[in-house]
DNA sequence: CTGCATGCAAAAACTTTGCACCGCC
DNA sequence: GGCGGTGCAAAGTTTTTGCATGCAG
């Protein structure tokens, strides 16, 4: 059985609060303001126990470290190319893939993962 | 300029003979029949510059090391959860999906990574 | 009390890099 | 011969893990 504790909840509260997908190091640092003594490897056991419960998101990006996600309302991501930074994407309509995928496959479809990628408002405007 | 290089054209036709979308590590091992002192820096830095000149395609497939597929036609991936095995998918009609993302979205979309999971057809047997 | 969770540090897993030497052009 | 490529090893980055201790149930 699982205990409670007052690191996975802050961990938990801190991605509900932020809408960037932070990595495990940038949760680490700012949940190091509450509890100063918090380690990295709890940061990570939490993000993994979180994760494994469908409490939050992992998301791979393609480089550099794991990114986690508070909101796991199905949606779409997008990364910027230039900036790197992620965003939220309101995709309706492609539930329809993975029927699509299925078409000429043998085995079982569960699911996909996909990310877009391209220039981000902010980094156009510049 | 670039120089030509008998690694780089083995690891190259390694991956154009293999399907199974294989990891770094594979491609050394297997490479080291035929150059014995070969080293995983090379083999890595040839990944890279071929990936960059979109002679093969670098997969990210969430967990674990990157896999290659000296595959370049465009094409989509599944993850068996099951045995872990990259197989490829033929999907005709995806192609929209950009298009659906940039709807809501002010920011240019150059294209997507998307892989589907689940379980593949040897495993469903079993 | 019992056992999961934590902090700390070491280690693992994967990839990149510095440097001297090698071989293509 | 000049310069990019290689082998080797060291180091970098990200994540996991062992262990003694702490705290929830």
């Amino acid at each position: 059985m699982q205990k409670y504790s007052r690191q996975r909840e802050a961990i938990k509260n801190f991605l509900a609060a932020r809408h960037d997908h932070p990595a495990a190091e940038t949760i680490y640092l700012n949940i190091r303001e509450e509890f100063p003594n918090i380690s990295l490897g709890t940061v990570y056991r939490n993000l993994a126990l979180l994760s494994e419960m469908g409490e939050i998101r992992k998301i791979s990006i393609g480089s550099g470290p794991e990114r986690y996600d508070g909101n796991i309302q199905p949606h779409y991501h997008f990364i910027c190319k230039c900036c790197g930074s992620v965003l939220d994407l309101g995709i309706r309509g492609m539930d329809h893939i993975d029927i699509l995928a299925g078409q000429n496959f043998d085995g079982e479809i569960e699911g996909h993962n996909a990310y877009f990628y391209g220039t981000c408002p902010a980094c156009v405007a510049r």
